[in-house]
DNA sequence: CTTATACCCTATATAATTTATAGGTTTTAT
DNA sequence: ATAAAACCTATAAATTATATAGGGTATAAG
């Protein structure tokens, strides 16, 4: 399952999604709106900033905006920034690979060999929906 | 990702289906072999039991064994049982659903709709490998 | 050029969950 | 009887997730 943090990017570039009109949003006023809490909310966005998905601007009149295009934003991305990684396994994890520490033949695991296909599946969908996606339905 | 709970399940699911021909395992014998705690294998092998996928036998002589087909134990139910829902958002899991908490309107969450894909094709994978799968690679 | 605003950054505290341990109870073969 | 082995429940320890705290830095406005 996806994490509050996790949960509250999604929100919060949602909300930055439908305000792409305006050239800021705070900080305030996504939290309020979710009821998030504003400090959680500020590392989030800090962390959503370095990865270059979002800009921000100081001091009076600033706050947040999208920096992408929502299209070019894939939901693996966002859960792979705060979540880390989407596989079920560390062994078949492409951006956070670790051997399992009790797995004596990656070679020869069979679950190793299911959690490979799992791990498709999932990105088959998560690389190709976007940000654009799931600001369509609302 | 899964737990060492769920992990170690299918660490002793596949050394109980490679040992069929013997009556009874000890845990012992599973905890000796993957390096797990045998009193935290205890409870997992209970739980197991309890789900109708092992059986058992006390005393002297006792132990563990396989009471299913482990081509009808599919990989999905064993994920269930030690590590709840698959799904990646209460609100899409089929068998531990939940509104979430900050969610106004699921109809209208677009995430919601995405993460329901998610699942599904997880499950396409997840519901159809069983406990034979992963033990013929072995 | 001062002030209020709002993000920046890092550290720490709190809460929740996961992992592990403990210790006695019951059943069964010998 | 005795020893072996699962049964059961409670608690402790470790880890991770969530939240808070507080000063730092840039910027717009007057």
């Amino acid at each position: 399952m996806l994490s509050k943090k996790t949960k509250y990017a999604f929100h919060a570039l949602t909300y930055l999604g439908k305000h792409m009109d305006q050239k800021t949003v705070l900080i305030q006023d996504i939290s309020e709106e979710y009821g998030i809490s504003h400090k959680f909310l500020e590392n989030i966005l800090l962390e959503l900033r370095k990865a270059g998905i979002l800009g921000s601007k100081k001091g009076k009149g600033g706050g947040y905006y999208l920096i992408k295009d929502p299209k070019d934003v894939p939901l693996s991305k966002v859960i792979r920034l705060l979540e880390g990684p989407i596989a079920l396994l560390p062994c078949v994890s492409l951006n956070y690979y670790e051997p399992c520490a009790e797995c004596k033949n990656e070679a020869k695991c069979g679950l190793n060999k299911v959690m490979i296909q799992v791990r498709d599946e999932m990105l088959k969908v998560l690389e190709n929906k976007t940000l654009a996606d799931i600001l369509d339905k609302e």
